[in-house]
DNA sequence: CACTCATGTACAC
DNA sequence: TGTACCTGAGTGG
């Protein structure tokens, strides 16, 4: 379930938990069982989130590197005995708490180069204050490439996923097959400026709000919440289903082997978009 | 119970 | 562009 904003929340609940205590560190399942080994009884420093990445340092310079791709989960909660250990890649636990890490991407024990290494190679994250969005900038300038692909390069806007990606174009009305060269200098200040918005909404509240309360259906009077990422979106998995700013159906294709979802009445072919998206999400 | 699909990425052709 | 990888929630029979 991870974009960026969940890994963020992973990494402050983590450094909440854990930091400066001694940990007991272990695989059940066996793949990260010499890492953990290593780093079993000693003391957690703290962890660190950028774009999708998340990293838990210890003591003596030692780093793992989890990335959880798309069916990573990683869970934090009170101390229980593992339900299914076969599964089970990484146990972090204190006395009274434990995070199990199950099905991720990579899963690496770092040591301080290859950490910098991993930061250098991630992109502005639009949730770190001091993310310095113009080599992106830069970048689309140059690219013909559509935006929507442009948006899910880490390397660009670290921590966007497809749902952020498909809700931020809608809001700014912008064609997501528009070359990257095609988009305005003010839309992508704004586009930038809306994804910190959206990504910083998403870590407070642990889901993705993009919805305006002006643009709910009246005769809901609330969020429908009826997806699985738990928030209220205007065109991410809502194929068929009516727009909510205009009434027409939204419309689904795939890109780049993602799906993609967009209206094709508020976002027609060659809309450079607008610099003052339509709709903000409640405070 | 079998099957599909997913908020992701890397690699092979 | 296709496919492999890792797991689990949802769906349909």
């Amino acid at each position: 379930m991870p974009e960026g904003h969940v890994i963020h929340r992973l990494a402050a609940a983590f450094t909440d938990t854990f930091a400066d205590q001694t940990v007991a560190v272990s695989s059940p399942q066996g793949r990260f069982a010499a890492a953990a080994a290593l780093l079993d009884g000693s003391v957690f420093t703290g962890a660190e989130a950028l774009g999708k990445h998340l990293l838990l340092d210890f003591a003596a310079d030692r780093t793992v590197w989890i990335h959880l791709g798309l069916i990573g989960k990683l869970r934090l909660g009170p101390l229980q005995p593992p339900t299914s250990p076969e599964t089970l890649r990484l146990r972090v636990a204190n006395a009274t708490h434990a995070a199990d890490l199950r099905g991720p991407q990579w899963c690496r024990l770092l040591t301080p180069a290859e950490r910098a290494d991993v930061m250098a190679a991630c992109g502005p994250d639009p949730l770190r204050p001091a993310a310095d969005p113009t080599p992106t900038w830069q970048r689309l300038q140059r690219s013909s490439q559509p935006v929507a692909q442009l948006l899910l390069d880490q390397r660009l806007f670290a921590g966007v996923g497809n749902i952020f990606r498909i809700e931020v174009l809608f809001r700014h009305g912008i064609d997501p097959l528009l070359p990257g060269k095609h988009l305005p200098a003010a839309v992508f200040a704004s586009v930038w400026a809306d994804l910190t918005t959206l990504m910083t909404h998403a870590v407070r509240v642990g889901s993705i709000d993009t919805v305006a309360p002006a643009h709910l259906p009246a005769a809901m009077g609330r969020p429908q919440r009826d997806d699985a990422h738990g928030g209220e979106v205007y065109a991410y998995r809502r194929a068929g289903q009516a727009c909510y700013v205009c009434g027409n159906p939204i419309a689904r294709d795939t890109l780049a082997g993602r799906n993609l979802f967009w209206c094709p009445t508020c976002q027609p072919p060659g809309s450079r978009g607008t610099t003052s998206p339509a709709a903000w999400p409640t405070a």
